[in-house]
DNA sequence: CGACTTTGACCGGCGC
DNA sequence: GCGCCGGTCAAAGTCG
């Protein structure tokens, strides 16, 4: 509904979270996480694949779909960027040793979808490709690094 | 008990 | 027309 409204939300929301609090991860040390944030080196670049479907329906939605791709120097694979995701598929990609995993934005009305693929050549190396925007805030408890994350200002082109 | 991960199978598009 | 490929679904299983 809120088509052009969802958009000036994703400015907002792409301020608020995006280094995932990998704390939660037991996977990997908090001190490895504590690394990563001070040797966070993100890249964003923005895919002009705008239109997944060339012609399906006529008039159905000329919405175009905003995809954006971080590149981010981090230990662990799940970036969690304060939303709920639920994980939908994981696939090997040719060129790459490493699987590529497809997450889901679990909100009622929200399809935002994830995937998070690592780089054959530097395992360091996490791109996250997020697809949609969020229909809602941010459910996430107490986050401390909601504040730092705000100093982090990001800007999408258009 | 609820939410989420996992894994194999399935599907639609495209190339040959 | 068939095979390949990337992406998605769905049931079972796991975890808190």
């Amino acid at each position: 509904m809120e088509s052009s409204n969802a958009y000036h939300n994703l400015h907002g929301e792409s301020s608020k979270g995006f280094i995932g609090l990998g704390a939660e991860n037991h996977h990997v040390p908090r001190d490895e996480v504590n690394k990563q944030l001070s040797q966070r080196t993100e890249s964003f670049a923005r895919d002009g694949s705008d239109e997944v479907k060339p012609s399906k329906k006529k008039g159905e939605k000329k919405i175009r779909k905003p995809r954006f791709a971080f590149q981010t120097r981090s230990q662990v694979d799940i970036l969690d960027d304060g939303y709920r995701w639920r994980k939908y598929g994981q696939k090997a990609v040719k060129n790459n040793k490493f699987p590529r995993s497809y997450y889901r934005c679990t909100y009622q009305g929200c399809n935002v979808k994830k995937q998070v693929q690592r780089l054959t050549k530097d395992e360091a190396i996490v791109v996250t490709t997020y697809e949609g925007m969020h229909t809602h805030q941010i459910e996430k408890p107490t986050d401390n690094f909601e504040h730092i994350l705000s100093q982090m200002q990001i800007y999408t082109p258009f």
